[in-house]
DNA sequence: AAAAAAATTGCAATTATTTGCAGTAAATAA
DNA sequence: TTATTTACTGCAAATAATTGCAATTTTTTT
Protein backbone atom coordinates (compact mmCIF):
# COMPACT_ATOMS: atom_id res chain seq x y z
CA UNK A 1 0.00 0.00 0.00
CA UNK A 2 1.18 3.06 -0.95
CA UNK A 3 1.73 6.20 1.58
CA UNK A 4 -1.09 8.09 -0.73
CA UNK A 5 -3.60 5.36 -0.64
CA UNK A 6 -2.72 4.71 3.45
CA UNK A 7 -3.82 9.04 3.86
CA UNK A 8 -6.42 7.88 1.89
CA UNK A 9 -7.91 5.33 3.63
CA UNK A 10 -6.82 7.03 6.92
CA UNK A 11 -9.46 9.90 5.96
CA UNK A 12 -11.92 7.98 4.28
CA UNK A 13 -12.31 5.87 7.89
CA UNK A 14 -12.79 8.99 9.46
CA UNK A 15 -15.18 10.64 7.58
CA UNK A 16 -17.06 7.52 8.00
CA UNK A 17 -16.53 7.19 11.66
CA UNK A 18 -15.73 10.70 12.84
CA UNK A 19 -12.86 9.38 14.91
CA UNK A 20 -9.49 7.50 14.32
CA UNK A 21 -7.43 5.84 17.16
CA UNK A 22 -3.57 5.81 16.04
CA UNK A 23 -3.52 2.04 17.87
CA UNK A 24 -5.73 0.54 15.88
CA UNK A 25 -4.55 2.09 12.20
CA UNK A 26 -1.37 0.97 13.36
CA UNK A 27 -2.89 -2.55 13.81
CA UNK A 28 -5.73 -2.21 10.51
CA UNK A 29 -2.88 -0.95 8.16
CA UNK A 30 0.43 -3.39 9.96
CA UNK A 31 2.62 -0.41 10.92
CA UNK A 32 3.92 1.15 13.60
CA UNK A 33 2.44 3.46 15.83
CA UNK A 34 5.01 6.18 15.38
CA UNK A 35 4.07 6.25 11.02
CA UNK A 36 0.71 6.34 11.73
CA UNK A 37 1.23 9.23 13.70
CA UNK A 38 3.76 11.14 11.52
CA UNK A 39 0.82 10.57 9.01
CA UNK A 40 -1.54 12.18 11.30
CA UNK A 41 0.62 15.08 11.74
CA UNK A 42 0.80 15.72 8.20
CA UNK A 43 -2.79 15.53 7.61
CA UNK A 44 -3.40 17.72 10.51
CA UNK A 45 -0.60 20.30 8.63
CA UNK A 46 -2.61 19.90 5.76
CA UNK A 47 -5.98 20.79 7.43
CA UNK A 48 -7.74 17.56 6.59
CA UNK A 49 -8.22 16.67 10.01
CA UNK A 50 -7.44 18.13 13.67
CA UNK A 51 -5.45 15.57 15.71
CA UNK A 52 -6.05 15.21 18.92
CA UNK A 53 -4.68 12.84 21.97
CA UNK A 54 -5.07 9.35 21.04
CA UNK A 55 -6.24 9.86 17.53
CA UNK A 56 -7.24 12.24 15.11
CA UNK A 57 -11.49 13.74 14.54
CA UNK A 58 -12.59 15.46 11.29
CA UNK A 59 -11.57 19.06 10.88
CA UNK A 60 -14.03 21.41 12.59
CA UNK A 61 -16.42 22.37 9.22
CA UNK A 62 -18.00 25.68 9.80
CA UNK A 63 -20.18 25.40 6.93
CA UNK A 64 -20.67 21.70 5.76
CA UNK A 65 -20.97 20.89 2.66
CA UNK A 66 -24.34 19.08 1.42
CA UNK A 67 -22.99 18.26 -1.69
CA UNK A 68 -20.33 16.16 -0.41
CA UNK A 69 -21.71 12.59 -0.89
CA UNK A 70 -19.80 9.91 1.55
CA UNK A 71 -19.44 6.85 -0.72
CA UNK A 72 -18.92 3.48 0.81
CA UNK A 73 -16.72 0.55 -1.12
CA UNK A 74 -16.04 3.20 -3.10
CA UNK A 75 -13.50 0.83 -5.10
CA UNK A 76 -16.25 -2.17 -5.17
CA UNK A 77 -18.33 0.14 -7.00
CA UNK A 78 -15.77 1.65 -9.23
CA UNK A 79 -14.86 -2.15 -10.25
CA UNK A 80 -18.76 -2.54 -11.10
CA UNK A 81 -19.17 0.70 -12.97
CA UNK A 82 -16.46 -0.10 -15.53
CA UNK A 83 -17.98 -3.42 -15.98
CA UNK A 84 -21.17 -1.60 -17.05
CA UNK A 85 -19.25 0.67 -19.19
CA UNK A 86 -19.46 -2.30 -21.86
CA UNK A 87 -23.08 -1.76 -21.83
CA UNK A 88 -23.22 1.73 -22.94
CA UNK A 89 -23.23 2.95 -26.75
CA UNK A 90 -24.01 6.37 -28.30
CA UNK A 91 -27.61 7.14 -29.32
CA UNK A 92 -29.16 5.28 -26.63
CA UNK A 93 -31.66 5.77 -24.22
CA UNK A 94 -30.93 5.78 -20.49
CA UNK A 95 -32.69 5.51 -17.40
CA UNK A 96 -30.65 5.82 -14.14
CA UNK A 97 -31.51 4.74 -10.66
CA UNK A 98 -30.57 6.51 -7.56
CA UNK A 99 -27.83 4.75 -5.08
CA UNK A 100 -24.17 5.86 -4.95
CA UNK A 101 -23.30 2.45 -7.11
CA UNK A 102 -24.81 4.36 -9.97
CA UNK A 103 -23.11 7.71 -8.62
CA UNK A 104 -19.64 6.21 -9.07
CA UNK A 105 -20.56 4.91 -12.28
CA UNK A 106 -21.45 8.28 -13.98
CA UNK A 107 -17.92 9.41 -12.96
CA UNK A 108 -16.99 6.92 -15.27
CA UNK A 109 -18.89 7.32 -18.46
CA UNK A 110 -17.05 8.16 -21.14
CA UNK A 111 -16.74 11.93 -21.93
CA UNK A 112 -17.69 12.37 -25.13
CA UNK A 113 -20.83 9.68 -24.43
CA UNK A 114 -24.00 10.96 -27.00
CA UNK A 115 -27.33 9.57 -25.04
CA UNK A 116 -30.56 10.87 -23.64
CA UNK A 117 -30.43 9.58 -20.06
CA UNK A 118 -33.39 10.38 -17.50
CA UNK A 119 -32.96 10.51 -13.90
CA UNK A 120 -34.58 11.54 -10.27
CA UNK A 121 -31.60 11.59 -8.60
CA UNK A 122 -30.10 15.24 -7.77
CA UNK A 123 -26.71 13.62 -7.06
CA UNK A 124 -26.73 11.80 -10.32
CA UNK A 125 -28.06 14.94 -12.34
CA UNK A 126 -25.80 16.72 -10.77
CA UNK A 127 -22.76 14.56 -12.10
CA UNK A 128 -24.14 14.18 -15.58
CA UNK A 129 -24.44 17.96 -15.75
CA UNK A 130 -20.74 17.50 -16.70
CA UNK A 131 -21.26 16.00 -20.00
CA UNK A 132 -20.99 17.84 -22.75
CA UNK A 133 -22.94 15.00 -25.21
CA UNK A 134 -25.33 13.95 -22.89
CA UNK A 135 -28.70 15.36 -23.33
CA UNK A 136 -30.42 14.89 -19.64
CA UNK A 137 -33.73 15.29 -18.56
CA UNK A 138 -34.55 15.36 -14.81
CA UNK A 139 -37.71 13.44 -13.78
CA UNK A 140 -39.38 16.23 -10.72
CA UNK A 141 -41.64 15.44 -8.21
CA UNK A 142 -41.20 15.33 -4.03
CA UNK A 143 -38.43 15.19 -3.18
CA UNK A 144 -37.04 12.10 -0.59
CA UNK A 145 -34.58 13.84 1.17
CA UNK A 146 -32.25 11.28 2.77
CA UNK A 147 -31.91 9.64 -0.31
CA UNK A 148 -31.61 12.70 -2.90
CA UNK A 149 -34.44 11.25 -5.63
CA UNK A 150 -37.59 12.61 -6.22
CA UNK A 151 -41.00 9.83 -5.94
CA UNK A 152 -44.40 9.76 -6.15
CA UNK A 153 -47.27 10.15 -9.20
CA UNK A 154 -45.51 12.57 -10.93
CA UNK A 155 -42.03 10.82 -11.19
CA UNK A 156 -44.43 7.45 -12.84
CA UNK A 157 -46.67 9.69 -14.85
CA UNK A 158 -43.21 10.77 -16.74
CA UNK A 159 -41.60 7.36 -16.77
CA UNK A 160 -45.01 5.90 -17.68
CA UNK A 161 -44.27 7.93 -21.45
CA UNK A 162 -41.08 7.64 -21.83
CA UNK A 163 -39.78 4.19 -23.59
CA UNK A 164 -35.58 3.73 -22.85
CA UNK A 165 -33.09 1.34 -24.09
CA UNK A 166 -31.56 0.31 -20.95
CA UNK A 167 -31.78 1.04 -17.40
CA UNK A 168 -29.50 1.13 -15.13
CA UNK A 169 -31.26 0.19 -11.38
CA UNK A 170 -29.55 0.19 -7.86
CA UNK A 171 -30.92 -2.31 -5.13
CA UNK A 172 -31.58 -2.01 -1.64
CA UNK A 173 -31.16 -5.93 -1.15
CA UNK A 174 -31.47 -9.05 -3.90
CA UNK A 175 -32.12 -12.80 -3.57
CA UNK A 176 -32.93 -15.39 -6.00
CA UNK A 177 -36.32 -16.25 -4.47
CA UNK A 178 -37.78 -13.13 -4.11
CA UNK A 179 -35.96 -11.07 -6.11
CA UNK A 180 -35.43 -7.43 -6.46
CA UNK A 181 -36.68 -5.60 -2.71
CA UNK A 182 -36.40 -2.23 -1.81
CA UNK A 183 -36.65 -0.65 1.94
CA UNK A 184 -38.85 1.99 1.00
CA UNK A 185 -42.53 1.12 -0.80
CA UNK A 186 -42.26 4.41 -3.17
CA UNK A 187 -39.29 3.84 -4.27
CA UNK A 188 -40.31 0.57 -4.93
CA UNK A 189 -43.24 2.28 -6.54
CA UNK A 190 -40.77 4.27 -8.92
CA UNK A 191 -38.40 1.23 -10.05
CA UNK A 192 -41.64 -0.82 -11.21
CA UNK A 193 -42.23 1.78 -13.04
CA UNK A 194 -38.29 2.04 -15.01
CA UNK A 195 -38.73 -1.37 -15.32
CA UNK A 196 -41.77 -1.02 -17.77
CA UNK A 197 -40.14 1.70 -19.25
CA UNK A 198 -37.39 0.29 -20.65
CA UNK A 199 -36.16 -2.25 -22.99
CA UNK A 200 -33.26 -3.84 -20.83
CA UNK A 201 -32.65 -3.56 -17.19
CA UNK A 202 -29.26 -3.67 -15.95
CA UNK A 203 -29.15 -3.82 -11.64
CA UNK A 204 -25.88 -2.94 -10.27
CA UNK A 205 -24.67 -3.78 -6.47
CA UNK A 206 -21.83 -4.90 -4.79
CA UNK A 207 -22.24 -8.55 -3.26
CA UNK A 208 -23.17 -7.65 0.27
CA UNK A 209 -26.21 -7.11 -0.85
CA UNK A 210 -26.82 -10.61 -2.83
CA UNK A 211 -28.94 -13.14 -0.84
CA UNK A 212 -30.68 -10.32 1.63
CA UNK A 213 -34.11 -9.39 1.59
CA UNK A 214 -35.86 -6.01 2.45
CA UNK A 215 -39.97 -5.68 2.96
CA UNK A 216 -40.99 -4.05 -0.72
CA UNK A 217 -40.47 -6.55 -3.77
CA UNK A 218 -39.93 -4.68 -6.98
CA UNK A 219 -39.39 -7.73 -9.65
CA UNK A 220 -38.43 -11.37 -9.95
CA UNK A 221 -34.98 -12.08 -10.61
CA UNK A 222 -35.70 -13.37 -14.04
CA UNK A 223 -36.96 -9.96 -15.30
CA UNK A 224 -33.63 -8.21 -15.13
CA UNK A 225 -31.20 -8.66 -18.08
CA UNK A 226 -27.93 -8.12 -16.36
CA UNK A 227 -26.66 -7.72 -12.77
CA UNK A 228 -23.62 -6.62 -12.44
CA UNK A 229 -21.25 -7.22 -8.58
CA UNK A 230 -17.91 -6.89 -8.05
CA UNK A 231 -17.70 -10.34 -7.66
CA UNK A 232 -15.95 -12.92 -10.27
CA UNK A 233 -19.24 -13.79 -12.41
CA UNK A 234 -18.25 -17.09 -12.43
CA UNK A 235 -18.64 -17.03 -8.65
CA UNK A 236 -20.11 -19.92 -6.99
CA UNK A 237 -22.85 -17.24 -5.37
CA UNK A 238 -23.52 -16.20 -8.62
CA UNK A 239 -24.69 -19.55 -10.15
CA UNK A 240 -27.76 -19.40 -9.63
CA UNK A 241 -28.84 -15.81 -10.97
CA UNK A 242 -27.20 -17.21 -13.99
CA UNK A 243 -29.52 -20.43 -13.56
CA UNK A 244 -32.49 -17.81 -13.51
CA UNK A 245 -31.39 -16.42 -16.74
CA UNK A 246 -29.90 -13.35 -15.86
CA UNK A 247 -26.48 -12.63 -17.42
CA UNK A 248 -24.05 -11.73 -14.89
CA UNK A 249 -21.20 -9.28 -15.66
CA UNK B 1 5.03 -3.03 -26.83
CA UNK B 2 5.03 1.08 -28.01
CA UNK B 3 6.32 3.79 -25.17
CA UNK B 4 2.48 5.11 -25.94
CA UNK B 5 1.00 1.86 -25.24
CA UNK B 6 2.70 1.62 -22.36
CA UNK B 7 1.92 4.46 -20.49
CA UNK B 8 -1.76 3.85 -22.27
CA UNK B 9 -1.41 0.88 -20.38
CA UNK B 10 -0.28 2.72 -16.77
CA UNK B 11 -2.97 5.28 -17.59
CA UNK B 12 -5.76 2.27 -17.65
CA UNK B 13 -4.05 0.36 -14.83
CA UNK B 14 -4.29 3.33 -13.13
CA UNK B 15 -8.30 4.17 -13.88
CA UNK B 16 -8.90 0.55 -12.28
CA UNK B 17 -6.95 0.47 -9.43
CA UNK B 18 -6.94 3.80 -8.34
CA UNK B 19 -3.15 3.21 -7.94
CA UNK B 20 0.03 1.76 -9.39
CA UNK B 21 3.31 0.45 -8.18
CA UNK B 22 6.50 1.20 -9.63
CA UNK B 23 8.09 -2.15 -9.08
CA UNK B 24 4.84 -3.92 -9.94
CA UNK B 25 4.80 -2.50 -13.21
CA UNK B 26 8.18 -2.66 -14.09
CA UNK B 27 7.82 -6.96 -13.62
CA UNK B 28 4.22 -6.85 -15.75
CA UNK B 29 5.62 -4.80 -18.27
CA UNK B 30 8.91 -6.48 -18.42
CA UNK B 31 11.27 -3.63 -18.05
CA UNK B 32 12.97 -1.58 -15.19
CA UNK B 33 12.19 0.16 -12.92
CA UNK B 34 14.07 3.28 -13.91
CA UNK B 35 12.07 3.21 -17.29
CA UNK B 36 8.68 2.77 -15.61
CA UNK B 37 9.82 6.35 -13.11
CA UNK B 38 10.54 7.81 -16.11
CA UNK B 39 7.38 6.88 -17.52
CA UNK B 40 6.25 7.75 -14.46
CA UNK B 41 7.27 11.30 -14.25
CA UNK B 42 6.62 12.25 -18.16
CA UNK B 43 2.91 11.51 -17.42
CA UNK B 44 3.30 13.23 -14.01
CA UNK B 45 4.28 16.32 -15.99
CA UNK B 46 1.70 16.41 -18.63
CA UNK B 47 -0.37 16.21 -15.23
CA UNK B 48 -1.91 12.69 -15.94
CA UNK B 49 -1.62 11.09 -12.95
CA UNK B 50 0.40 12.32 -9.51
CA UNK B 51 3.40 10.52 -8.70
CA UNK B 52 3.76 9.61 -5.16
CA UNK B 53 7.06 8.15 -3.16
CA UNK B 54 6.53 4.44 -4.61
CA UNK B 55 4.27 4.60 -7.72
CA UNK B 56 1.68 6.92 -8.77
CA UNK B 57 -1.97 7.76 -7.91
CA UNK B 58 -4.92 9.51 -10.29
CA UNK B 59 -4.36 13.24 -10.01
CA UNK B 60 -6.70 15.06 -7.81
CA UNK B 61 -8.33 17.09 -10.56
CA UNK B 62 -9.49 13.40 -12.02
CA UNK B 63 -11.57 12.65 -8.92
CA UNK B 64 -12.87 16.14 -9.03
CA UNK B 65 -15.91 17.49 -6.98
CA UNK B 66 -18.40 18.68 -9.47
CA UNK B 67 -20.75 19.15 -6.42
CA UNK B 68 -18.22 22.22 -5.33
CA UNK B 69 -20.46 25.27 -6.94
CA UNK B 70 -18.09 28.76 -6.70
CA UNK B 71 -19.73 31.26 -5.24
CA UNK B 72 -18.89 34.99 -5.92
CA UNK B 73 -19.22 37.43 -3.94
CA UNK B 74 -20.47 35.19 -1.47
CA UNK B 75 -20.23 37.76 1.66
CA UNK B 76 -22.55 40.20 -0.28
CA UNK B 77 -25.28 37.57 -1.27
CA UNK B 78 -25.13 36.36 2.46
CA UNK B 79 -25.74 39.73 3.29
CA UNK B 80 -28.59 39.96 0.83
CA UNK B 81 -30.13 36.34 1.93
CA UNK B 82 -30.04 37.86 6.01
CA UNK B 83 -32.57 40.57 4.91
CA UNK B 84 -34.80 38.28 3.11
CA UNK B 85 -35.22 35.76 6.06
CA UNK B 86 -37.66 38.77 7.17
CA UNK B 87 -39.62 37.22 4.27
CA UNK B 88 -40.35 34.23 5.31
CA UNK B 89 -42.83 32.02 7.46
CA UNK B 90 -44.34 29.09 8.41
CA UNK B 91 -46.88 27.32 6.22
CA UNK B 92 -45.56 29.28 2.87
CA UNK B 93 -45.72 28.03 -0.27
CA UNK B 94 -42.16 28.91 -2.30
CA UNK B 95 -40.73 29.14 -5.47
CA UNK B 96 -36.92 29.50 -5.88
CA UNK B 97 -35.35 29.79 -9.10
CA UNK B 98 -31.59 28.91 -9.44
CA UNK B 99 -28.55 30.93 -8.72
CA UNK B 100 -25.53 31.48 -6.52
CA UNK B 101 -27.63 34.41 -4.35
CA UNK B 102 -30.89 32.11 -4.20
CA UNK B 103 -28.22 29.32 -2.97
CA UNK B 104 -26.48 31.40 0.16
CA UNK B 105 -30.33 32.03 0.68
CA UNK B 106 -31.04 28.72 1.16
CA UNK B 107 -28.20 28.10 3.51
CA UNK B 108 -29.56 30.73 5.65
CA UNK B 109 -32.91 29.40 6.24
CA UNK B 110 -34.40 28.59 9.83
CA UNK B 111 -33.62 25.08 10.08
CA UNK B 112 -36.84 24.37 11.55
CA UNK B 113 -38.97 26.83 9.03
CA UNK B 114 -41.64 24.82 7.85
CA UNK B 115 -42.79 25.23 4.19
CA UNK B 116 -43.77 24.14 0.65
CA UNK B 117 -40.68 24.98 -1.81
CA UNK B 118 -40.83 24.29 -5.80
CA UNK B 119 -37.65 25.05 -7.07
CA UNK B 120 -36.11 23.90 -10.35
CA UNK B 121 -32.22 24.03 -9.43
CA UNK B 122 -30.67 21.09 -8.54
CA UNK B 123 -27.69 22.63 -6.04
CA UNK B 124 -30.85 24.47 -4.57
CA UNK B 125 -32.97 21.42 -4.46
CA UNK B 126 -29.86 19.62 -2.70
CA UNK B 127 -29.21 22.34 -0.01
CA UNK B 128 -33.08 22.36 0.90
CA UNK B 129 -32.76 18.40 1.13
CA UNK B 130 -31.25 19.15 4.27
CA UNK B 131 -34.37 20.92 5.95
CA UNK B 132 -36.51 18.69 8.06
CA UNK B 133 -39.55 20.59 7.72
CA UNK B 134 -39.50 21.68 4.33
CA UNK B 135 -41.81 19.79 1.65
CA UNK B 136 -39.49 20.16 -1.41
CA UNK B 137 -41.19 19.62 -4.96
CA UNK B 138 -38.73 19.56 -7.69
CA UNK B 139 -39.76 20.54 -11.20
CA UNK B 140 -38.14 18.25 -13.16
CA UNK B 141 -37.62 19.01 -17.26
CA UNK B 142 -34.55 19.08 -19.62
CA UNK B 143 -31.60 20.44 -17.70
CA UNK B 144 -30.10 23.63 -18.93
CA UNK B 145 -26.25 21.79 -17.61
CA UNK B 146 -24.17 25.10 -17.17
CA UNK B 147 -26.64 26.32 -14.86
CA UNK B 148 -27.79 22.95 -13.45
CA UNK B 149 -31.40 24.16 -13.59
CA UNK B 150 -34.64 22.40 -15.44
CA UNK B 151 -35.70 24.04 -18.57
CA UNK B 152 -38.68 24.10 -21.17
CA UNK B 153 -42.22 23.08 -21.66
CA UNK B 154 -42.47 20.44 -18.45
CA UNK B 155 -41.38 23.13 -16.63
CA UNK B 156 -44.08 25.64 -17.51
CA UNK B 157 -46.51 23.31 -17.43
CA UNK B 158 -45.78 22.78 -13.63
CA UNK B 159 -45.48 26.22 -12.90
CA UNK B 160 -48.59 26.99 -14.50
CA UNK B 161 -50.13 24.60 -12.12
CA UNK B 162 -48.62 26.54 -8.54
CA UNK B 163 -50.08 29.12 -7.01
CA UNK B 164 -47.27 30.36 -4.59
CA UNK B 165 -47.14 32.95 -1.74
CA UNK B 166 -43.66 34.49 -2.89
CA UNK B 167 -41.14 33.20 -5.26
CA UNK B 168 -37.16 34.72 -4.89
CA UNK B 169 -36.33 35.13 -7.87
CA UNK B 170 -32.70 35.73 -9.41
CA UNK B 171 -31.32 38.12 -12.02
CA UNK B 172 -28.84 38.39 -14.64
CA UNK B 173 -29.65 42.19 -14.80
CA UNK B 174 -31.99 44.67 -13.47
CA UNK B 175 -32.42 48.66 -15.09
CA UNK B 176 -35.45 50.87 -14.55
CA UNK B 177 -36.73 51.27 -17.77
CA UNK B 178 -36.44 47.57 -19.39
CA UNK B 179 -36.95 45.88 -16.26
CA UNK B 180 -35.37 42.66 -15.16
CA UNK B 181 -33.94 40.92 -18.14
CA UNK B 182 -32.16 37.42 -18.48
CA UNK B 183 -29.25 36.47 -20.68
CA UNK B 184 -30.54 33.04 -21.60
CA UNK B 185 -34.16 33.11 -23.66
CA UNK B 186 -35.67 29.80 -21.87
CA UNK B 187 -34.82 31.21 -18.49
CA UNK B 188 -36.82 34.02 -19.13
CA UNK B 189 -39.47 32.23 -19.93
CA UNK B 190 -39.30 30.06 -16.99
CA UNK B 191 -39.42 33.28 -14.81
CA UNK B 192 -42.29 34.43 -16.68
CA UNK B 193 -44.07 31.62 -15.39
CA UNK B 194 -42.33 31.79 -11.98
CA UNK B 195 -44.04 35.55 -11.95
CA UNK B 196 -47.58 34.24 -12.61
CA UNK B 197 -47.93 31.78 -9.98
CA UNK B 198 -47.02 33.98 -7.25
CA UNK B 199 -48.31 36.69 -5.10
CA UNK B 200 -45.32 38.15 -4.11
CA UNK B 201 -42.08 38.69 -6.13
CA UNK B 202 -39.04 39.16 -4.53
CA UNK B 203 -35.91 39.72 -6.77
CA UNK B 204 -32.69 39.30 -5.26
CA UNK B 205 -29.00 39.91 -6.35
CA UNK B 206 -25.44 42.12 -5.82
CA UNK B 207 -25.67 45.78 -6.52
CA UNK B 208 -23.10 45.11 -10.25
CA UNK B 209 -26.24 43.88 -11.68
CA UNK B 210 -27.91 47.22 -11.14
CA UNK B 211 -28.50 49.38 -14.33
CA UNK B 212 -27.13 47.18 -16.68
CA UNK B 213 -29.22 44.50 -19.32
CA UNK B 214 -29.30 41.52 -21.20
CA UNK B 215 -31.18 40.53 -24.45
CA UNK B 216 -34.29 38.63 -22.39
CA UNK B 217 -36.76 40.39 -20.95
CA UNK B 218 -38.93 38.63 -17.99
CA UNK B 219 -41.03 41.69 -16.03
CA UNK B 220 -40.91 45.41 -15.81
CA UNK B 221 -40.18 46.62 -12.72
CA UNK B 222 -43.40 47.21 -11.27
CA UNK B 223 -43.85 44.15 -11.34
CA UNK B 224 -41.62 42.97 -8.84
CA UNK B 225 -42.85 43.11 -5.05
CA UNK B 226 -39.96 43.70 -3.14
CA UNK B 227 -36.09 44.07 -4.71
CA UNK B 228 -32.67 43.27 -2.24
CA UNK B 229 -29.24 44.15 -3.07
CA UNK B 230 -26.59 44.09 -0.71
CA UNK B 231 -26.36 48.16 -0.62
CA UNK B 232 -28.48 50.27 1.97
CA UNK B 233 -31.79 50.62 1.23
CA UNK B 234 -31.49 54.30 1.19
CA UNK B 235 -28.69 54.47 -1.10
CA UNK B 236 -29.09 57.17 -3.78
CA UNK B 237 -28.77 54.33 -6.87
CA UNK B 238 -31.93 52.35 -5.10
CA UNK B 239 -34.16 55.49 -5.03
CA UNK B 240 -35.77 55.61 -8.83
CA UNK B 241 -36.54 51.74 -7.83
CA UNK B 242 -38.25 53.05 -4.76
CA UNK B 243 -40.19 55.42 -7.21
CA UNK B 244 -41.27 52.74 -9.13
CA UNK B 245 -43.26 51.29 -6.28
CA UNK B 246 -40.84 48.80 -5.33
CA UNK B 247 -40.46 47.89 -1.60
CA UNK B 248 -36.47 47.90 -0.63
CA UNK B 249 -34.59 45.93 1.41
C1' DA C 1 21.70 2.63 -48.40
C1' DA C 2 24.84 4.49 -45.25
C1' DA C 3 25.86 7.89 -41.85
C1' DA C 4 24.47 10.96 -38.36
C1' DA C 5 21.42 12.36 -34.89
C1' DA C 6 18.09 11.46 -31.47
C1' DA C 7 15.70 8.69 -28.33
C1' DT C 8 15.27 4.71 -25.37
C1' DT C 9 16.85 1.62 -22.05
C1' DG C 10 19.46 -0.58 -18.25
C1' DC C 11 23.16 -0.22 -14.99
C1' DA C 12 25.77 1.74 -11.12
C1' DA C 13 26.61 5.27 -7.91
C1' DT C 14 24.54 8.78 -5.36
C1' DT C 15 20.85 10.93 -3.04
C1' DA C 16 16.34 11.11 -0.83
C1' DT C 17 12.43 9.18 1.66
C1' DT C 18 10.25 6.18 4.69
C1' DT C 19 9.98 3.40 8.58
C1' DG C 20 10.68 1.23 13.13
C1' DC C 21 13.09 1.51 17.29
C1' DA C 22 14.80 3.42 21.60
C1' DG C 23 14.86 6.96 24.63
C1' DT C 24 12.57 10.96 26.35
C1' DA C 25 8.81 14.23 26.89
C1' DA C 26 4.10 15.36 27.36
C1' DA C 27 -0.76 14.51 28.33
C1' DT C 28 -4.32 12.06 30.70
C1' DA C 29 -6.23 9.17 34.31
C1' DA C 30 -6.40 7.30 38.94
C1' DT D 1 0.49 13.41 43.28
C1' DT D 2 1.90 9.02 40.71
C1' DA D 3 1.04 5.73 37.12
C1' DT D 4 -0.16 5.04 32.54
C1' DT D 5 -0.79 6.09 28.08
C1' DT D 6 0.37 8.62 24.07
C1' DA D 7 3.52 11.65 21.45
C1' DC D 8 7.89 13.35 19.83
C1' DT D 9 12.98 13.20 18.48
C1' DG D 10 17.07 11.41 16.54
C1' DC D 11 19.07 7.59 14.46
C1' DA D 12 19.90 3.58 11.47
C1' DA D 13 18.24 0.22 8.11
C1' DA D 14 15.52 -0.49 4.19
C1' DT D 15 13.42 1.05 0.22
C1' DA D 16 12.82 4.12 -3.69
C1' DA D 17 14.29 7.93 -6.81
C1' DT D 18 17.62 10.42 -9.45
C1' DT D 19 21.63 11.16 -12.23
C1' DG D 20 25.31 10.27 -15.45
C1' DC D 21 26.83 7.02 -18.58
C1' DA D 22 27.12 3.54 -22.16
C1' DA D 23 24.83 0.22 -25.25
C1' DT D 24 21.16 -0.28 -28.24
C1' DT D 25 17.42 0.96 -31.12
C1' DT D 26 14.90 4.21 -33.89
C1' DT D 27 14.53 8.17 -36.75
C1' DT D 28 16.28 11.51 -39.82
C1' DT D 29 19.47 13.19 -43.06
C1' DT D 30 22.64 12.74 -46.68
Amino acid sequence: MLKAERRNFILTKLVKEQRVNTIELAEVLGLSEDTIRRDLNKLHEKGLLEKVYGGAIPVKDNDKNVFDIVISNEKKKREIGLKALSLLHDGQVIIMSGGTTNLVFSKLIPPLLKATIYTYSLPIAMQLSQYQNIDLIFIGGKMQKNAMVTIGMDVLQVLSKIKADICFMGASSVNVKQGLTEVGYEVSIVKKAMLEASDKVVSMFTADKLNSKTPHVVCSIDRLSTIITDLNPKDKILEEYHAAGVTVL
